[in-house]
RNA sequence: GCCUUGGUGGUGGAAUGGUAGACACGCAGGACUUAAAAUCCUGUGGCAGCAAUGCCGUAAGGGUUCAAGUCCCUUCCGAGGUACCA
């Protein structure tokens, strides 16, 4: 009997299920192993076999922990708070929490289908209330502390309170306002992303080149109040912190340079003619000579009061200008420099030269002091900009040609500086900035980019933030009111005033009384400290508990992809060090590795279709007779008459297809028109009949192949399968096809895997078709985990026979045959060579080569004919994390009782692996030429004089004496010539 | 532009500085079969040759080394991220 993989593997889906196989608990005799996967938002369209990749990935790594002894969490869940279903609740009214549910289910059942070893258990969602209520919680304990910067980490408020002068005569709203400005989750002003289109704030990250991220609306800069996080205040810690975790380099990269550390100096430049003073932050204070003009934003609170009367218009022209570009334009064109004088100049706090203040929209106002001292001479964009507008460039560092373009390396000597002169940039750094401090016009300063995260969104799907309204103050709800379940609303869009859609609940207020915050949280909320809830995800009276989080702590292994690097990444970091700083967890980083799978793309097929228009070219005379010739094969041609002439065109019917490689000549020139005609003719007699009956032809304008794209899932190794094909569609029911070498051979491209190219293969069908064993070792077979690669089904059979093979290794002929005796010593290094490798290919995540191991180690067994339990059990236990369902079947079948993953992972025994002999590659000057076997225990001279005395050494030697003979044992000689 | 990655047969991909192309697909030939499927066997980087064998070959060019796909330098190309951050 053939390995039945559907019967198997279905029945062992069930057991696991009803028998919680992969449940975890607090076990503190086993160490720990909590391996997470960046949790899905469900979205409608269903998973593709793009998103199994680094759950299948971390389930092996899981399983192969458990099997190592480890008591491992590994857990699944949902992000289901989004805009998506928003979105699609807002087209067709259905609540979201409805669409929501219907998804993951939708998800649920094709996670089921692939064997993963999560533990449903503690399946979390964030949009069920008893999550979010803890979201809510942690919400207020941000809201109820401050970051102290002598401790360097966050307290409660009330450590703060003391340090305020008098805060107990202040009045409520006074007290109020003061503590805003230091409360880590806080209401204050900023320049927001604002989304017409969805009538929303965007995140940073959530625009890209000026549009939403999702939908790709227009977006517009605009001041609102907003509920805010203070994740500036975490800049240095999360840089600094990122040395000890063991995460990608270019995640952490991405961190680095999202945080945006700079060092420099603050520099207040007085205004010439008036009391204005305007402050700089520099990254060059060195060059503080080289200033030959300064630059403000045009949002620059010293606009006004700096423009001068003759210079007013120009100005508010400019300012109007800037004004009017929206952030899209402003990105379209960066090359093109603007700015306007203000007529103000400054005043050089060194040489007290004038020196002229611009307007410039190159300078951010949100970044920095929004003002910045134009080095033209070392700085490429103050260069730009120095060109554009005929302003002096003062060359202050030696090297580089000014002429071409800024001088922008950090390295050079300083020239005319006045005391910097002669001085090596590095040290005319710490001079300038000692200066600068004595002198009281700045101080050296740190700098980041790293802005503060807006947290409110004017969206219905999203934890609604725990926050009322007492005469305009905004208090945070009791903890034990929570959570703050999100109301009822009539539509989903905002309202007429453009207040959110929370603000349509009718009579939603707190106690009655006083008006709740109407905006929600945003999607990364509830995404930042789930890797915690997993843990405890049923405890309600706290967001996780003591014991759980003590015996868990954080995450060994989490995969995910990298596009969450300075979103997701940033955020939970974040809300893990503060949680931390107040004593709710023991750890300040979520997890201690992380990886990146890649994407896998999708590969589209293509059909390519015969267009033609139908000619007739006999005079009005036959008319008729043609006529009815066309009617009766082309029941859709369209008859036209020009000038006596009878024109049939006709679409697409009968529908022909042209195998890829006529298509590819026809491209590339080497068929022309009439040679493709000429194809269908041979093809099609019937062409030729009309042609040479009634003058019937193609018209050559109109002959053209079409490419389509074809449903990847009737196509085998480019190869359409033709009935399927004709069944695909209505319109191609009586499709008629141009072979070659009798098969249609369809085109390929590599595309985002996406509906509308028909190229998106569900996991569903895979196993379905070869079940989830081989799906799970097709997708690490198909290459390194972190590299992005398309899909193709093209290799898909070697797995399938693999796991055939593997099954006829325990059955032979159908039979169960595993026998008790012995095992030699050859089957033994094979199993023992196969353990070693598979090991160290898991633990630095190489699960391709793995797979390529097991696929080595059963084609030696085949070739041994072993059936030895000895050898065929523990094979067994190293294949069941990647091929679970067989390796427990096969397991039962060996006689136990309990589930493989009860059992011990094998350890590899070096003695079967020990050689006696090598057979040496003997080599001239680097290059292989024959090969010889010596005895390891021979030495090195001795490997050498018998090298050297063979025949062929001699040939090769050329009658030359070697200048040098290299033995490495146990690698290679090499003899140098 | 910058950052991060990659670039190896027809294809996916292997290779602690030590026999380049493991493993798999595909292809070709063969066995079994009335036939097909399945299975099994053999071959398969390129060029030349009946063959033994020789030459060439890891994007391109240099370098280090007895020895380079691997280390160093320069250049080119692809993918992902990022963007006026003073």
């Amino acid at each position: 009997m053939e390995y039945n993989f559907k019967e198997v593997e279905a029945k062992w889906r069930a057991k696991w299920a009803s028998d919680k196989t992969y449940k975890s608990e607090i076990n503190s005799d086993k160490p720990k192993c909590y391996v997470l996967d960046m949790f899905p938002y469900p979205s409608g369209a269903g998973l593709h076999v793009g998103h199994p990749l680094g759950y299948i990935a971390s389930d092996i790594y899981a399983r192969y922990k458990r099997l190592k002894g480890f008591n491992v969490l590994h857990p699944m869940g949902y992000d289901s708070f989004g805009l998506p279903a928003e979105q699609y609740a807002i087209q067709t009214g259905q609540h979201p929490a409805l669409t929501t549910e219907q998804n993951i289910n939708r998800y649920r059942e094709q996670l089921d289908k692939i064997g993963f070893s999560f533990d449903w258990d503690r399946e979390v969602r964030t949009s069920d209330p008893s999550y979010y209520k803890w979201t809510q919680w942690i919400f207020i304990q941000l809201f109820n502390s401050w970051y102290n910067p002598e401790t360097n980490k966050a307290e409660s408020i009330e450590t703060l309170i003391p340090k305020i002068k008098n805060f107990d005569q202040l009045s409520e709203k006074e007290q109020s306002d003061i503590l805003m400005e230091y409360r880590l989750a806080y209401l204050g002003e900023a320049f927001v992303n604002w989304c017409p289109a969805l009538g929303t704030v965007l995140a940073n990250d959530e625009v890209k080149d000026g549009v939403s991220e999702r939908g790709g609306h227009p977006v517009e800069r605009k001041m609102m109040k907003q509920w805010s996080m203070r994740i500036s205040n975490y800049a240095q810690r999360l840089l600094d912190d990122l040395e000890g975790i063991d995460w990608t380099e270019s995640i952490k990269e991405s961190q680095r340079y999202w945080i945006g550390r700079s060092e420099g100096s603050s520099l207040r430049f007085e205004v010439q003619n008036s009391e204005l003073k305007l402050e700089v932050f520099t990254t060059r204070p060195d060059t503080i000579f080289g200033v030959s003009f300064m630059v403000i934003a045009p949002e620059h609170e010293l606009v006004e009061q700096l423009t001068s009367a003759d210079q007013k218009q120009a100005v508010e022209d400019y300012l109007e200008k800037t004004k009017n570009r929206s952030e899209r334009e402003r990105m379209a064109d960066v090359k093109n420099v603007t700015g306007v004088f203000t007529g103000a100049y400054a005043i050089h706090p060194f040489s007290g030269k004038q020196i002229p203040v611009w307007i410039g929209d190159y300078v951010l106002a949100g970044y920095g002091t929004g003002a910045v001292m134009a080095v033209a001479g070392h700085d490429s964009r103050d260069y730009a900009f120095a060109k554009q507008f005929n302003l002096p460039i003062i060359p202050v560092v030696e090297g580089g040609d000014l002429e071409k373009e800024a001088y922008e390396a950090k390295a050079g000597k300083i020239i005319n500086s006045d005391f910097l002169d002669g001085l090596e940039v590095k040290d005319a750094m710490k001079k300038v900035i000692a200066k600068i401090e004595e002198l009281g016009l700045g101080k050296g300063k740190i700098n980041y980019r790293l802005r503060d995260a807006v947290f409110g969104r004017q969206r219905y799907w999203g934890e609604p933030i725990p926050v009322f309204y007492k005469d305009g103050i905004p208090q945070v709800l009791p903890e034990n009111e929570l959570p703050l379940v999100l109301p009822e609303v009539d539509k989903f869009l905002p309202t007429e005033d453009g207040e959110p859609p929370l603000a349509r609940a009718k009579d939603w207020k707190y106690k009655g009384e006083f008006e709740y915050e109407t905006t929600t949280m945003p999607g990364w909320a509830g995404s930042s400290w789930y890797f915690l809830r997993y843990m405890d995800p049923k405890n309600d009276s706290a967001f996780v508990s003591k014991e759980a989080v003590d015996y868990w702590q954080n995450v060994d292994l989490y995969i995910g992809g990298s596009e969450h690097a300075t979103g997701h990444l940033l955020y939970v970091r974040f809300w893990t060090k503060f949680l931390n700083d107040r004593g709710f967890i023991p750890v300040n980083e979520p997890a201690k590795k992380l990886i990146n799978q890649g994407m896998i793309q999708g590969r589209s097929n293509f059909v390519y279709r015969f267009d033609f228009h139908g000619k007739v070219l006999f005079q009005s005379t036959f008319e008729e007779n043609s006529e009815g010739m066309a009617r009766e094969s082309f029941e859709d041609a369209k008859v036209e008459v020009e000038s006596d002439v009878l024109y049939y065109f006709v679409d697409n019917s009968p529908n022909i297809f042209l195998s890829h490689n006529y298509y590819a000549e026809f491209i590339n020139g080497k068929l022309s028109k009439e040679d493709i005609c000429n194809l269908v003719k041979i093809k099609f007699p019937f062409f030729n009949d009309y042609t040479e009956r009634y003058g019937v032809d193609f018209e050559l304008s109109s002959i053209k192949l079409t490419a389509l794209h074809v449903d990847v899932n009737i196509v085998e190794n480019d190869v359409l399968d033709l009935d399927a094909f004709k069944n695909w569609r209505e319109e191609y029911k009586n499709a008629e096809f141009i072979l070659e070498d009798g098969k249609y051979i369809c085109g390929n491209e590599v595309e985002k895997m996406s509906k509308s190219k028909w190229n998106v293969v569900s996991p569903d069908l895979i196993v379905e078709k070869s079940g989830a064993d081989v799906l799970r070792l097709y997708e690490m077979f198909l290459g390194p985990l972190e590299l992005s690669k398309p899909w193709n089904t093209n290799g898909i059979s070697g797995v399938s026979n693999f796991i055939r093979k593997l099954w006829r290794l325990y059955n032979q002929d159908g039979v169960w045959s595993v026998s008790e005796e012995k095992a030699e010593k050859k089957e033994l290094k094979s199993l023992h060579k196969t353990i070693k490798k598979i090991v160290e290919d898991i633990e630095r995540f190489s699960f391709n080569t793995s797979v390529s191991n097991f696929m080595i180690c059963v084609n030696e067994l085949t070739e041994l004919k072993c059936n030895k339990r000895e050898v065929l059990e523990p094979l067994a236990i190293i294949i069941s994390p990647y091929a679970p369902h067989i390796a427990e079947e096969l397991w039962l079948k060996l006689g136990h009782k309990d589930s493989i993953f009860t059992a011990t992972f094998p350890v590899c025994n070096e003695s079967y692996l020990v050689e006696s002999s090598f057979n040496y590659p003997i080599s001239f000057n680097g290059k292989t030429r024959f090969m010889r076997e010596f005895d390891l225990s021979v030495p090195k001279e001795e490997v050498e004089k018998e090298v050297m005395a063979m025949e062929q050494t001699q040939k090769y030697l050329e009658g030359k004496t070697p200048k040098k003979v290299i033995v490495v044992p146990g690698k290679i000689v090499n003899i140098v010539l």
